[in-house]
DNA sequence: TATTGTTATACTCTATAACTATA
DNA sequence: TATAGTTATAGAGTATAACAATA
């Protein structure tokens, strides 16, 4: 392949494929996301990123510290600071001190969060699995292979 | 496949794969999409809907309504008239008025917008093909095929 | 000096709903 | 009555940057 041509060619798009793959995936994840965020607003009054810190806290029973909280999710520890604060105010998770660190927390599911969790998961595992229904386990596993070459590539070359 | 299992079984996961699916599929769409925004303001000191709607009027030579704009993008009206509003204001767009119904515009973009367009798209295709080089031809169009049958599902069993 | 987490701030995007003008 | 678009509003989500406490 050759970049002079790609960057000054006069040819409008020669990765056409690539583009409209793109476009779909982006247009799959969304109407995806917005079923999950109505239901999650609807039946549980919370939102994705609140059920997505929930998520990551209930794979860590001893807690997970902010900083991995914000790594995993994503986003600046700022907010993981707004949205810890809200599930607190809740009584669904709390901050511990961290033996030897003064500086860090460690978060976790309070047993009230941890049974409002499983109801939220199960009716999520429901609306995923309703929207993948027209795919068979190959279909799936294939997806989830090609997918994960993608994944890597792109943290790969994230700086 | 049984209902009653799904709903009130023991089991806390019949289909972990449909769930590691979403959650990879949510994964490569989120890190991709950040690269583009922060590309997309760094380079151009613009934003991804910004695109998405001269993208939208790129493939509509004679202007597309506010209606149509809305329904594309899977946001409401109101908050075409916004971005639209933006995009006027820099002299990348026009609202022109339609023959015969009076209520509505077809927007499209000015010869300014159309060229800056051109430069944007040709920056963003470097992007995503770059994101995507990890994969074949083979696979892509596999990827494609795939995400296509997802995507009818969903559209259909969206109320 | 570097790191963890908090605070303050500002901005984009979004949905909802009431509204105007026109069909 | 229904539709196209606007306006007003409120809230979610985000990044940036300055900050305090601790390592």
């Amino acid at each position: 392949m050759d970049l002079e041509a790609r960057l000054h060619g006069a040819a409008p798009s020669e990765h056409p494929e690539a583009l409209r793959l793109w476009l779909r995936l982006l247009t799959c994840t969304q109407l995806i996301e917005k079923q999950v965020r109505s239901h999650l607003r609807a039946q549980f009054d919370t939102t994705l990123p609140r059920f997505d810190l929930m998520a990551q806290l209930e794979r860590a029973p001893d807690g997970m510290k902010m900083k991995e909280l914000s790594r995993r999710m994503m986003v600046t520890s700022g907010n993981i600071t707004g949205i810890t604060d809200q599930l607190v105010a809740e009584g669904l998770v709390e901050r511990m001190d961290v033996q030897g660190d003064r500086r860090a927390y460690l978060v976790r599911l309070t047993p009230q969060g941890r049974t409002q969790f499983n109801d939220m998961a199960r009716q999520h595992e429901q609306w995923i699995v309703e929207a993948f229904a027209t795919l068979g386990e190959r279909d799936i596993a294939t997806l989830y292979r090609l997918l994960g070459k993608v994944k890597e590539h792109t943290q790969e070359t994230a700086e």
